[in-house]
DNA sequence: ACTGATTGGGAAAGCGCATTCCCGTTGTGT
DNA sequence: ACACAACGGGAATGCGCTTTCCCAATCAGT
């Protein structure tokens, strides 16, 4: 059985389409009550499913939000999907999913297929990236913007712009001050931790593990400590497996002579990795070396020992991140689209005897 | 400046808006590779973007499959999600996502929301309740449901099925035997334990809950153990963690009498709570009592020390749960629907001197 | 070379709904 | 009592696309 059309519910209500049309939603212009009750009584009656296809068709607004992410097992992203469901919920909007594995073609191709469901709105999360090897699908990612944009498409990316995109007014920025917080962690803890630092970050090229590196050697620097080394790995708990495994000898070592390691993970998914890896290696956290993170994320919290890292609002990102695009029904804007952190400093960076 | 439709591009083509739409789309009949290739070029200069919405409704079928989770940024649901979408992109669909925050009102909207757009299949993950209070709204999902399936469309819950729900040829349950799983954990446990049982579970009237409930009493009393008393709180870290707090001193005390408790939590994440909350009441797990989880969260598994749980299949079961739903674009249907868990012993449940 | 089958393209009819116009009816003002 | 405004409802058009149906042109077959 197909489904019950508006017409077929005016048929049975006596009235024509258009009468029908205005009762079943909230148009300007409302028909008397008893017509109103008769229409809504057939379509109680004949199960009618309004058709959000043609409406949107109509109308030209779909009522759905685009949401791309890197990949939405992962808690960071999910913790902004929430933010942007909540905020896609208040304003009745749908949202749409397409997790992407961070390259920028698989990108392209969401936002192609979001554009073509007429999306009023896209959420690109995860970080950019500036790999010599994705400049060109980065560029067909900025034509694909562009293009759904020419549509009066509106798009908000958190973290970092677009490169190549034009029309900067259908354009959100959330900016995410990675750098700045990484430095501000760095300060801190080189003003507890005596003994080498060591970064532990994501693939080169990809923005937010840059901008992170970047801080932290910023904040080293100004607190007058030698650069710390990096590595470069998987941006998820196995590369920080990986590494701490890889690590654990050289990280115990420097125990013994007197000069624990610091590590930074520029993840937190990534840090809680290092931190089982090294242990297989034998080396113990926080007693035999520091281990910091990023992101603070929920699930993680109750880790043990408790593991320093900045916190990010990342609910409050996905809120912001539909706020500055769509508007509420009321019509009101969004909040102020800034996004501030916070350090904690918890255990896995203070070893006895220390801080 | 509104977007170029099939019409423009088929004009400045120079041919009619039917061959422009079977170039542009894999139809039936392929017109002439001279032709093909002009529509083609006009298509790209005007920046054509087909309207996914009028395919939609011209084809009555929108590409669309819905998911509906209880909270995304809950790493069970993201686990799902992340199968859900990995099979849908091999199927060319897009998935819309809804978040419920469990209670079957808001189901009942999203499923609405997905009959309205035309879903071609809604997957219902989270657990049903069988609670009284539920009782109307659980009926006004089921209603939804059989009206969306009345539309030919196909649903797919895991777990259990809604009760009350006809048309079965339109409903497939993706069985999770938390029941029996739960049983073999407590066996497992009762073979090493001595001590008192401690279930802490969710709310009341949670199927999913209420299941691995029972399924360990029925394992526990197998093994010839005494019932354990079930203490109800949320299904969530909070829930866990209020419950270990409260806990930590008749746990402390039973430890010292020398009958350490084996605390079972029906999740994971409750699992991390509770260790978090015991923990800051003075009680050492596994020293000072033993506690086991439920699901065996990836993000957990680096938890210290390691959680005994019962793995589940997450990724795999929101993957089946779309392959039973909607056929291969090759044609061939999906993998055989069972799911099966593995126990997961590990430290948490292995006090020294024990095992 | 003539008929019948096949191919390749176009015309047009929807898909289900919103909405602009239009018209008949009732209410207000002097 | 009459003109005019305001209101409540219907007819019709269009949103952008797919798809059947139809027609002209080409092809093979005896």
């Amino acid at each position: 059985m197909s489904a019950t059309t508006l017409a077929e519910v005016a048929r049975k209500a006596g009235v024509s389409p258009a009468t029908a049309s205005r009762v079943l939603n909230g148009s300007a212009r409302i028909p008397g009550p008893e017509i109103a009750a008769n229409v809504r009584r057939a379509a109680l009656e004949l199960g009618y499913v309004p058709n959000a296809q043609a409406q949107g068709l109509a109308k030209s607004s779909s009522g759905v939000i685009g949401l791309i992410v890197h990949d939405i097992a992962d808690p960071y992203f999910a913790a902004i999907a929430h933010g942007v469901q909540e905020a896609a919920r208040e304003r009745n909007k749908l949202v749409m999913l397409a997790t992407t594995g961070g390259t920028p073609a698989e990108e392209a191709t969401a936002v192609s297929a979001f554009a073509a469901h007429r999306a009023d709105a896209i959420i690109l999360a995860g970080s950019r990236t500036t790999a010599a090897a994705d400049r060109e699908a980065n560029s067909t990612l900025a034509n694909e913007l562009d293009l759904y944009c020419r549509n009066d498409g509106q798009v908000a990316v958190i973290g970092r712009p677009v490169e190549g995109t034009g029309s900067p007014e259908h354009h959100h920025v959330i900016a995410v001050p990675n750098e700045d917080l990484a430095c501000q962690l760095a300060g801190a803890l080189a003003a507890t931790h005596r003994g080498p630092f060591l970064i532990v970050a994501g693939p080169e090229g990809l923005a937010t593990s840059d901008d992170r590196v970047r801080g932290f050697h910023h904040g080293l620097h100004a607190a007058g400590v030698p650069a710390a080394e990096v590595l470069h790995t998987g941006l998820d708990r196995a590369g920080g497996h990986a590494t701490g495994a890889e690590l654990a000898p050289r990280v115990a070592a420097a125990h013994r002579e007197g000069a624990p390691v610091c590590l930074f993970a520029v993840s937190d998914v990534m840090a809680i990795g290092l931190v089982a890896g090294l242990r297989e290696g034998g080396v113990q956290v926080p007693r035999d070396a520091a281990v910091a993170g990023f992101d603070d994320i929920e699930t993680l919290r109750d880790f043990h020992p408790g593991l320093t890292t900045v916190r990010l609002p990342l609910l409050h990102i996905g809120r912001i991140a539909v706020e500055s695009t769509v508007a509420l029904p009321g019509g009101a804007a969004g909040a102020e689209p800034t996004v501030t952190g916070e350090l904690m400093l918890r255990r896995s960076t203070t070893a006895a005897g220390q801080g």
